[in-house]
DNA sequence: TATTTATGTCAGCCATGTTGACATATTTTG
DNA sequence: CAAAATATGTCAACATGGCTGACATAAATA
């Protein structure tokens, strides 16, 4: 199928990573010139970076949806369902129908609460602990691939970076997730 | 049940962007430990950066898969088909029906190549750039504000940071893409 | 006791991805 | 030139994972 860029030789530049930006030159009369540069590179990154997992969730005849989930759950044991639904941004229809597959297979495991007995706390398996876990290290080898590329400061930077990307409202919320997540653990 | 982080340290900060990591004790018998703060703020960042356009496109009845065709339509105009479907890696089905919905109702328009007249080179109309153009905006809002947070760096350490993130037989021809961009635009 | 909350479930719709088969025009190749 | 390869489009069927709406149950709370 046709290589996309046959082009030619591309005009000298071999498009290091500092020259990437393109033009600067706003549109006359719009607002500002968008970061062209950074909005694609955010794509082509993503797309990469969920592209691993997706291989091997494949042989399990699961999605990111299941990947979604079971990571949170790994990560987040003990969370109620309706953490879940609002780390999520989805209905609890579409949660079920993913995480009804993940607990009949034995990747998930529900408990009731123990203050609450509506409560349904979500806990992963040893085989769902597994596979999160297998999926995560296919993640990190980009991750680390990537920070030895770079410099030392890099994972400071880039935490930095995608921190400042998030919604403010949400802001503090996901970084108390995210730095309370390795207390909680499974007891 | 491997714990496979069981940090207890932590120090009980107040989880300041610099703290965010967790534990970083490996699992003992497994591979390295996985990076999980990278991994959840990319999702939670990637989120958030789709989630602006998605409002707008909502109004139009339109949805992500219209807003990726549309953008790189406009970044990259003259495109052909194939080069897009490489790009977005979709089937050309896929493609089709919403390419052609953007046809119809005048956002893209497709001509004759002029060496091959196979080929459906594809364009965006005026009205096809605006729609762009706005969604682009918004993007860009979340990412000056982004930069803004951080040091005078910050776009460089951004754009250094997601290069090295995309997989390495792709970085050139992307690299390539994005730098070619703005010298072709629309003549 | 009455209401609210946490969760689950049925039913159906929509957007967007997939495969497979096939059609058409055009370019390239033997 | 005839045959093969290429660029694109299309029909049909299906899968995944979103959505809404309606309704059910158990437990907590007012």
């Amino acid at each position: 199928m046709a290589d996309i860029n046959s082009s030619a030789k591309d005009s000298g530049g071999k498009a290091g990573p500092a020259d990437v930006a393109g033009g600067d030159a706003a549109a006359p009369g719009s607002g500002k010139a968008p970061i062209w540069d950074i909005i694609e590179l955010l794509f082509f990154a993503y797309r990469d970076f969920v592209g691993d997992p997706d291989e091997v969730l494949a042989k399990f005849a699961f999605g990111r949806a299941h990947h979604r989930v079971l990571h949170f759950v790994n990560r987040h044991p003990g969370m109620k369902v309706a953490d879940l639904l609002d780390i999520l941004n989805i209905t609890k229809q579409s949660l079920g129908r993913v995480l009804k597959q993940l607990v009949d297979q034995g990747y998930v495991l529900q408990k009731e609460g123990d203050h609450d007995r509506r409560q349904r706390l979500l806990y992963v398996t040893a085989k769902g602990e597994a596979l999160s876990l297998k999926l995560a290290q296919l993640q990190t080898e980009r991750i680390e691939r990537a920070f030895g590329e770079l410099g030392p400061g890099a994972h400071d930077a880039a935490r930095r970076f995608l921190t400042a990307m998030i919604d403010n409202d949400n802001r503090e919320e996901v970084l108390r997730l995210i730095s309370r997540a390795e207390r909680v653990k499974r007891s």
